[in-house]
RNA sequence: GCGGCUGUAGUUCAGAGGCAGAACGCCUGACUGUGGCUCAGGAUGUCGUGGGUUCGAUCCCCACCAGCCGCCCCA
């Protein structure tokens, strides 16, 4: 019979290597807090339509990436319905907001979410179709404030914060305004028009874009192309007053706060609902998938789903990238991640030993210690060698122990050993542990 | 979805149309209640899966599966 395996692109997160996810996931729920914002949690399946909606329905995304399928009707007052795997999760926590009428409060609403997203492409390094991220969105009523530029340099500069903080070295924050939907269709236009004469000057892929997605010819990498990209009509030009006006303000606020960023007029988003202020944070290394995060301002997004205006900005980060662009940092500091050692190994000399030395490991963890519990028919040799690997001390239970009510403890680090009555056992490790 | 490279022990990797290899790790002993170092021994395995060519295929051919790189797209 075949072996199963993890599906295509789907893997296993196994230790040593979950406890750096665990990492990363505390550090960003820590800053989150401190800027205010609470966790929320929605479906990983959702109607197929709230995709279709908000990402766009002529996005790579929708069009082909989506897991799909037909959820069917088992009963003759149920509906069959088409459900589909997020593949993102902005969509879903603006449903939310919708449905549980949070603009109501009158509050902003500045919501967090870590949890794995479903696309269905090729995998790669950083790219899988069962990925995970973690986003937050700041989301409210006009009236909250959820429009101020303010929002969005607070969100950039909280992203600045975490990557700091999780240890990120070099990251790259790229910055660009793509204006009202008004405005960036109208560029659309301009750039079509202007690509009409200067696309069969172009590479093969280029030519293609240049009919079907305009935008997407900004992101071409061929050297040849670059002089002829560079002028063209810049989305800049296009932006209306308001627009430009409020990028200007979160450009100004980053300034003060002292957040570096670059300007980066060529940088377009691949989901529709993106408006005015769009952003990546992008880091060497990654090769071919080099964005650690990217987000911007969907002022229209609620309304397109059916709900009040609520304009908010958000930014989703790849977490399997930022696992994989601390390991290769860890790598080339040659730093060890260091393991943490357990406190103490009780080896039982003997089956016969075996329940007195639960009971010992019992009481160890129970006072908070990180405690493995050797068994009985090793002997002590294998005892040691097993202890030596993962704990910093040994602490042996033979008939004489037991007998008696002093334990013997071997610290590995220092190589010494000593007498301990069991009474005193969790003191001595607490001692010994902070010294 | 397209193009390219790769797939051999738990891990990292050699290998050659004719007995399946190394290092590390693992197990046993030297050492009966003392690990690390050393020494002596031992087990690693559907050679990714399925077909084909051949006296014989892990090796050559085809298909499939998976990973990686690039495209595409995005986090």
């Amino acid at each position: 019979m075949a072996t199963l395996k993890a599906v295509r692109g789907t893997r296993d997160l196994l230790p040593p290597e979950t406890e750096l996810w665990n990492r990363i996931e505390a550090t960003a729920r820590r800053v989150f807090a401190r800027y205010n914002f609470g966790e929320i949690r929605t479906p990983i399946f959702e109607d197929t339509a709230l995709f279709a909606r908000s990402v766009g329905e002529e996005t790579d995304i929708v069009s082909k990436e989506m897991y799909t399928w037909e959820d069917r009707a088992r009963a003759q007052s149920e509906k069959a319905q088409s459900l589909t795997l997020r593949p993102e999760n902005t969509a879903g926590v603006v449903r939310a907001y919708i449905e549980h009428k949070l603009g109501e409060s009158g509050q902003l609403q500045k919501l967090y979410y870590i949890g794995p997203q479903f696309r269905r492409e090729r995998p790669q390094k950083g790219r899988y179709r069962q990925f995970w991220q973690i986003g937050a969105e700041a989301i409210g009523p006009p009236s909250s404030g959820s429009e101020s530029p303010l929002r969005d340099a607070e969100v950039l500069e909280m992203l600045a914060t975490l990557l700091d903080e999780l240890g990120i070295k070099g990251w790259t924050l790229e910055l660009n305004s793509v204006g009202s939907s008004a405005d960036r269709a109208r560029y659309n236009e301009v750039l079509r028009t202007a690509l009409v004469s200067v696309a069969p000057k172009m590479c093969v892929d280029c030519q293609r874009r240049a009919v079907t997605n305009p935008l997407r010819v900004l992101d071409c990498k061929v050297p040849e192309d670059q002089p002829l990209i560079e002028s063209l009509p810049k989305i800049g030009d296009s932006l209306g007053a308001e627009a430009k006006e409020h990028f200007a303000a979160v450009v100004a606020a980053l300034d003060s706060a002292g957040v570096p960023y670059i300007l980066n007029h060529r940088l377009v988003r691949g989901l529709d609902y993106y408006t005015r202020t769009t952003f990546e944070f992008t880091h060497g290394g990654l090769g071919a998938q080099n964005a650690l995060l990217g987000g911007g301002r969907y002022d229209g997004l609620s309304e397109a789903l059916g709900g009040p205006r609520a304009p908010g900005i958000g930014f989703a980060m790849g977490l399997d990238r930022l696992v994989l662009t601390l390991q290769a940092g860890d790598l080339n500091q040659e730093s060890a991640p260091p393991q943490v050692a357990l406190d103490a190994y009780i080896a039982p000399l003997g089956e016969n030993l075996n329940a007195a030395a639960l009971t010992l490991a019992r009481e160890l963890r129970r006072a908070g210690f990180n405690v493995e519990l050797g068994d009985g028919s090793f002997r002590l040799k294998k005892s040691f060698e097993a202890a030596d690997k993962i704990a910093r001390r040994i602490v042996i239970l033979g008939e004489d122990e037991l007998q008696s009510g002093i334990l013997t403890v071997k610290d590995f680090t220092r190589g010494t050993q000593t007498k301990v009555p069991r009474a005193e056992l969790a003191a001595f490790l607490a001692t010994a542990a902070g010294e």
